[in-house]
DNA sequence: TGATTTTGCACAAACGTTTGTTCAAACGTA
DNA sequence: TACGTTTGAACAAACGTTTGTGCAAAATCA
């Protein structure tokens, strides 16, 4: 009863036309290609009646085109990327254009594996948020005139276009809050440690200390996780002279310096102050009300895409590396000592 | 210098085989097919160093599959669909399957058109949140002969697979926590009111009322959003005869509770007590520690992917509609009356 | 009326694979 | 030696589109 998927040549059939009009007709190439009204009716008529679905491998196939930009994240499951991927597939299609999104669990394999998955898609741009320093495959795509832009994590000594907050000035305003509260045994939790975004935080942390005449600062931590952010804290406690504040590098770690402190009968900021990175909804309901550094997501989303389709028009574009202004929400984690 | 990308035949060409023997190689058919050592490595060789890529249009086009499964969603800044998506996406991966995401925005058309997009590419599997009561095109699908399973949302009268949580147990559960505390104004604030679970959600609420001889049970509200929650809550709270306990039917419809409550200044749960549909890391560190009910979400995506690939399989499988039992996680967020 | 232009469309060659068929050479057997 | 069998691989026809080219018929012009 299916019968099939109907193609091109059985609505040409149908309808009593060439293929080729049925083609045009159907990509709205009519008008170009002086198709009559009549003909473009029942063109449409049939392709209506018959359920027809273009195959998108055999135009892709013929005309190169494949309407697919890819996504390319560390974590799906995290929350700041998730907003990410919502927002690029919502401006992707608004061009009309198709996302594709993968998922490389903060692993480099997998990350290269789904790099070749989305060559074999043929994909005409890529937006991506790079493990570590898996530069080559991308700096690759890149010489052979794939578009791409990368996307809160990037690099810095390739031409690369990208699209990320001033992680460094995050950095250094969040630290500086604290220092300017009167603390001086600050620690610090990090993430992935080979990332820029990472790097350039650790490095507005050591700076601002350093300005601040304190040596002895802490950086401790390796992933962007809650159990990291759990397990550090945890190691901090036991210290025997324990930091008065706490700067997180995401909120998932802060997650678990709470859960930590939490176990300990400790509470914030009266114990011990806590700050972190990366703005949530839900921070502003804590028992302890969060100071975050944000990043203006959104925005960087937006940049990002019209870059890249800028680049696909051919267009050039002028300043292609843009670190956007982070800023501090001041609320309630945060003791002026 | 680039050269275009290169294809079988250029390699075949630079091998010294034919094409059809560059094919059966890379595709692992070499043993089949008897292909000395000697033709497989040579075939392996250049292909590596021409940098082969295969084009999966081509191929799919050919042999007819794509080796693609999609997955449609209402909303992947949802914390609970982004769950989804990152468990699924891993599930896939697993299989050697490439996912697609779709995100509808809640919208039957933008459901239809990703629906036609992805019909477009060949799907061979379909892991779908559907919007509302679109029905038909996805009926449609499954009648043609394409796997599909429902998670989450589903038809309640299709013979459509499904995985979801007992929706309606769990709100019995719910409501029946709340009673028991002695709460007997209790409001429900609901996401969107055609969507399946909801529909059972407020039919657990309603029947545990009911049997509770409770007649002015109340429900309002439309969209699983912060917005909403808020929006309502603010209506309740100018209500003369106020609700003693809030039953929200998602976490993000709780944030909306939690941002009105706070801003008339009243405080969970001693003015009033509140509880929600789906767990999320951060509810344990509220201001109040939110009660809650859980789905089991990740078996929901394990199931799901299974039964998909059992039809994939074309095995058969005996049960292919399913409930799973959601829990109360008990926290701070329901006060005895 | 005949020549020229325009209109409307059909034809057929790709695109890069997969895969059924065919076939020479090498080998084994009687 | 003559024959059948196995081995290893080439050939060529698809898959469903897009698109450059070509060419009647209709319309316009001289």
């Amino acid at each position: 009863m299916p019968a099939q998927k109907p193609n091109i040549v059985d609505i040409a059939r149908k309808a009593g036309v060439s293929i080729s009009t049925v083609s045009r007709v159907l990509n709205g190439k009519a008008e170009q290609f002086r198709i009559s009204e009549k003909s473009q009716q029942k063109v449409r008529e049939t392709a209506k009646k018959l359920n027809y679905v273009p195959n998108q491998f055999a135009a892709n196939l013929k005309s190169g085109k494949s309407n697919t930009i890819a996504l390319l994240i560390p974590s799906l499951s995290n929350p700041f990327f998730a907003d990410i991927a919502s927002e690029i597939n919502a401006e992707v299609r608004n061009r009309g254009y198709l996302t594709i999104i993968g998922d490389s669990d903060e692993n480099k394999d997998i990350e290269n594996d789904e790099l070749l998955q989305m060559q074999s898609r043929n994909i005409e741009g890529l937006v991506i948020a790079p493990c570590d320093q898996n530069w080559k495959a991308i700096k690759k795509l890149h010489d052979q005139g794939l578009p791409v832009v990368c996307i809160d994590r990037y690099f810095e000594n390739l031409d690369i276009p990208y699209v990320s907050t001033d992680n460094y000035e995050g950095a250094v305003m969040g630290t500086k809050h604290l220092l300017e509260n009167g603390h001086q045994r600050i620690a610090c939790i990090q993430g992935v440690p080979e990332s820029v975004p990472n790097k350039l935080r650790i490095k507005g942390y050591k700076d601002a200390m350093i300005a601040a005449g304190l040596k002895d600062y802490q950086i401790i931590g390796d992933e962007f996780s809650v159990q990291n952010g759990y397990k550090e804290m945890k190691l901090l406690l036991q210290q025997h002279e324990k930091p008065t504040a706490i700067f997180a590098l995401s909120n998932t770690i802060a997650i678990g310096c709470i859960k930590a402190l939490r176990e300990e009968n400790l509470s914030i900021p009266e114990d011990v102050s806590l700050i972190t990175f990366d703005d949530h909804p839900f921070l502003d309901y804590l028992a302890t009300p969060l100071t975050c550094i944000t990043q203006p997501t959104r925005e960087i989303c937006r940049i990002a895409i019209k870059y890249l389709f800028f680049m696909l028009g051919n267009k050039e574009i002028k300043q292609s590396q843009v670190l956007l202004k982070p800023e501090v929400k001041y609320r309630k984690s945060v003791k002026r000592l």
